[in-house]
DNA sequence: AATAAATATTCACTTGAGGGAATATTCACT
DNA sequence: AGTGAATATTCCCTCAAGTGAATATTTATT
């Protein structure tokens, strides 16, 4: 088992979830982990942005409940915590076939996609 | 024809957005735009907020391209302008089966109906 | 043209969010 | 215990957004 669940109430307060989508970075960083969790250095590094402006506005998405952390060794590892049907569960189905098409968020998958593979902080997951 | 079309390109920017609906008196007032055309008065008797708030918050959603406005008379207005499809109709219908039904909005639409009879200032629709 | 109602805008103030630089913390490894 | 890597946090600064009070604008009415 990889992930052990440390369950933080899920905003269900639309207006907190709108927060958290209302900002670019934030919305970069869920684009990507709806791909599946990953550390913060490889968000760091797909994003380009620097490590405390990541840092933070990952603290802001687990603090908000819409992302759940998970300590790995040395790294920290992300990934969202939303229950299907969720709030964020909805809105994240209604970017994907939308705002996520936008070029910022292509370029940034296909960043991922470069990273992913060399992963090594990635935990063992099934 | 009641309501003159001055096009206003909507934004198809989701940041905006949820930049729109990130904050409680924007979705207040989307709200009671869902169920139809209001004017300012109305709208600030509603939401029981000052005039100069209400009327900033209404300026901003149309400077956003999310609702439009319309002179009938002395009174301004506003309603919707998204196009069925768009971004915020998207979120809208989300919105619908969720958000709207917090209390807060609830309680507008309580208040809407009241109003909405003895509305002197209400555009010949249809 | 003067007045009043409805609405928009300006001004001044305050607060909170985001950013960078620096520092602290946590953990693995020796 | 000491070191280095990964991450978190603090401090300080700036800027944008929201607010109320006051004022301006628009329109109908007389």
């Amino acid at each position: 088992m990889s992930h052990q669940k440390i369950k933080i109430p899920l905003v269900e307060d639309y207006l907190s979830v709108y927060k958290c989508l209302g900002e670019l970075t934030r919305l970069r960083i869920l684009n990507l982990l709806k791909h599946g969790p990953l550390c913060v250095c490889h968000v760091q590094d797909v994003l380009g942005e620097p490590q405390p402006k990541v840092s933070k506005q990952l603290a802001y998405l687990k603090r908000h409940g819409v992302i759940e952390s998970l300590r790995h060794a040395n790294w920290t590892i992300y990934r969202l915590s939303g229950e299907p049907g969720s709030i964020l569960a909805q809105n994240l189905k209604c970017l994907e076939d939308g705002a996520f098409q936008e070029s910022v968020f292509l370029e940034d998958l296909e960043r991922l996609r470069q990273v992913d593979t060399s992963a090594a902080c990635l935990p063992g997951e099934g």
